[in-house]
Parts: C-alpha cells; structure tokens; sequence
DNA sequence: AAGTCGGGGAG
DNA sequence: CTCCCAGACTT
C-alpha cells in the first residue's frame, strides 16, 4: 500500500508553495498554518509570511502586534505566538541543535539522529505528533508518521475500521501502524525503486529515484483533499487503492459509513453589545487580554449582554469619553468552534479629543486601557478579529464617507 | 478524557 | 443549518 500512495503522490501531487524546493522554515511554517485549516485559505497567507519573516530569526525577532497582524483572520492565534517562542528557543542555540535545520542549506540529518530531532521537535511549543512528524518526513526525510484528519479518514476507511477516530487511543494505535509499517518501507535495505523519464535528453534514459516517508505523508494529504474527500462520496474510481481492492470500506460499499466520529456538542450561546466609538476622525480600540479568546488582539469595546441607550451612555462617559449622538446598529452572528455571538452594536459620537491617543479618565489604565485610532489605522496596523467585521465594515462608512 | 481555541467553504 | 479542515494545549 505505502508505495502505491508515494507512486501516486509523484504524479498527482499539488503544486503548492511550500513544496518548491526544501526548506525546514518553510515546511514549519506551512504546517502550523495548515492546523486546521484548508490549503486555499493558507496560501495568500503563507505567501505573505514568508516574505515578510523570510527566516527563522526575523521571525523571532518581529513584534508581536506585527505578527498578530500577519496571522489576522487566519484564527487559532496561539499558533503563531507559539511559533514565535519556538523560533527564539531555536535561534537562541542554547536550546537545542536545531537552528542549523531551520536556517542556512538543507541539511538532512543522519537516521542515526531521527529520534532525537523528533525529540527536539515535540519539545518545542506548538510542534505536537502530527506536526513533529511532518517536518521529519517531509524536510527532514525521516521514517516517521504524520497523522492527521486525511490519514485517520483514508485508513479507517481502507481497514473498515469502526472505532471513534476522535479518541486518542485510536490516533495512536494509527500512528504506532504507521510507524512500524513506514520503518520497514523506507528502511535503507528495502529501498524500492520508481523509474522516471529524464525530461532534458527527452530519452527514457532511467534514473533511480527511491520512496520517500515525505512522499507518503503528503500522499495521504492530497488523497485526502483529492480523491479520499469527507462528506459526501469518494471518488474511488481515481483512487490507487479502489481498483486493487484495498480498500474494505469500497469492497462492502460501505465508504460513506467511514470514518466514525462522535457528534460534537451545541455550541454556547452569548449575547454582546458592541460600541463604535467616534469622533469622525478617530475610533476606540481596546486590546484583548493576553489569554483566552482571541487573546491580544483589538477590539471595539464591548459588553457582556445586551445594553440600552442609558447604559450606553453611562459606559462612555465612565470611558472619560463625552457622548454627542447615539445610534442602533444592526445586530450581526459569528460563530466560532464553541461559542456563537449575538452582538448588537451602537454608534456613539462623541466629541473630539484632539492630542489625546490613550488613556483612562475614570478606571486604572491597567485594566482598562484604550487607544484612539486613526480610521485609516484601523484596517492597516491593528489586528481585528472577522468576528468584529460587519463593525469594522459600517464604521469604514461612518468616517471615510 | 474533555474543554479551549477561529474562520471559512462545501453540502 | 452541519461538518470539517495538514491539531496543540490546558485542565
């Protein structure tokens, strides 16, 4: 099975960004984005981040409200503060030997070494079972399972088994498989073969290319994405594995019945007040706490439940503010993994604060604090959650016209 | 083992 | 609407 999978990546591979050549920083990089999160949605992103943070040291270098902006709208936050730690413990060189990995040439450490990169690996934060296997195979060309989403989908399917791939017990007995399995492949003495056309002598002179556990990995991802799909019927007429019967869930025509998973559990829900703050030039923001939700990022100020005008009012002024005109928003959702908002918002004018940027008149400056920003900033250099965005949107009405 | 942490696209 | 996505971390 495993050389069918890397024999058919080698033809129907994607072209992605993170796969032109091979960089650590890059596959990093790339793996933490795609926690989670579709391959459309990562590569604007991806594209960004790189050129911006082109290596492992700017990354641990750059500014948090920076770094916060870049990840903006991509969601799961603490993903990019981990990396963030990560880089500086690598950069740091006390911590581990990693940096010569991640920054400079591709350099592919010895089989001798692979327990202890992945141990090096697992160790830094936001770098789990999954992602630590990833860069292994994928940068590193170590034998070691990345077990995700698309590979609990596929297996369970191909071995038509019924437990609960949610549970963690199951992903592990997955990845001990896998394992056992990917060291008998692509171990040094079983070392099968692809022939290949060399393209430039348009001859079919035959180069050896030998099966990589990078190919592997990748190979269940995009046979996952491609062929493999969740909701709705694979398409198993592409797959490498139907035709040869393989696969038991395409066998019995069970495939929709695969992979089994526990439904998840309704979602909280929680009425807020939001309040766009003006004075026709300049709005108020509010930074997050640095744990929780959305942790650090910049909001407009807002309430637990839903406020009336008084209220309103009272909220401003105790801000230090002093409210001209107030008027009802309309109301907007977000929903997020667990929690749904019910939020409707206010906007308050208010008199102009020329010279003021921050501050607080009436509660200390360390629980509340604010910030006064210029229309134009609030898109470019603050990092707003899309939970805030149909605000966001009206507010750019209210001031640019 | 269960809960927390985002956002968006597809069915 | 629901489901799921190249999951990790905390409790």
């Amino acid at each position: 099975m495993i050389p069918l999978i890397c024999r058919w990546y080698r033809e129907h591979r994607r072209d992605l960004p993170w796969r032109q050549g091979k960089n650590a920083y890059h596959t990093w990089v790339s793996e933490i984005m795609l926690q989670q999160t579709r391959v459309e949605a990562v590569i604007p992103y991806y594209e960004r981040f790189l050129s911006e943070l082109p290596t492992v040291q700017a990354l641990a270098a750059c500014p948090e409200d920076r770094l916060l902006k870049l990840w903006e709208g991509l969601g799961y936050y603490n993903r990019v503060r981990n990396m963030q730690k990560a880089a500086r413990i690598v950069t740091d060189g006390a911590g581990t030997e990693l940096e010569k990995y991640f920054s400079g040439a591709p350099e592919i450490p010895g089989r001798q070494e692979e327990t202890e990169i992945v141990k090096a690996l697992l160790a830094l934060p936001g770098i789990g079972n999954y992602t630590a296997g990833a860069i292994a195979s994928i940068a590193f060309d170590l034998p070691v399972p990345a077990v995700d989403g698309n590979v609990l989908r596929v297996l369970s399917r191909v071995w038509g088994d019924n437990r609960d791939i949610m549970k963690q017990s199951v992903r592990r007995s997955y990845e001990q498989a896998l394992e056992k399995a990917m060291r008998t492949v692509f171990s040094d003495k079983n070392t099968d073969v692809i022939q290949t056309e060399d393209s430039e002598n348009n001859k079919s002179a035959q180069m050896v290319e030998y099966l990589l556990p990078g190919d592997l990995n990748q190979g269940f991802m995009d046979l996952g994405a491609l062929v493999c799909i969740p909701n709705g019927s694979p398409l198993c007429g592409q797959c490498p594995l139907g035709e040869r019967r393989l696969c038991r869930a395409h066998i019995s025509g069970r495939e929709q019945e695969f992979p089994v998973k526990e439904q998840k559990k309704a979602r909280k829900i929680e009425h807020r007040t939001i309040l766009l703050i003006h004075d026709g030039k300049k709005v108020v923001l509010r930074r997050r706490p640095e744990k929780g939700l959305l942790a650090s990022m910049y909001e407009f100020p807002n309430y637990y439940g839903i406020l009336n005008r008084k209220q309103v009012l009272q909220e401003v002024k105790d801000m230090g503010m002093n409210p001209v005109r107030v008027r009802k928003l309309e109301p907007s959702k977000h929903i997020f993994s667990h929690i749904e908002w019910h939020m409707t918002g206010y906007e308050v004018l208010m008199e102009e604060n020329e010279g003021r940027t921050t501050g607080c008149l009436y509660q200390k400056p360390a629980t509340s604090p604010w910030i006064l920003a210029e229309a134009a900033e609030v898109r470019t250099k603050y990092a707003i959650p899309s939970a805030y965005e149909a605000y966001a949107s009206l507010l750019g009405r209210m001031i640019d016209g």
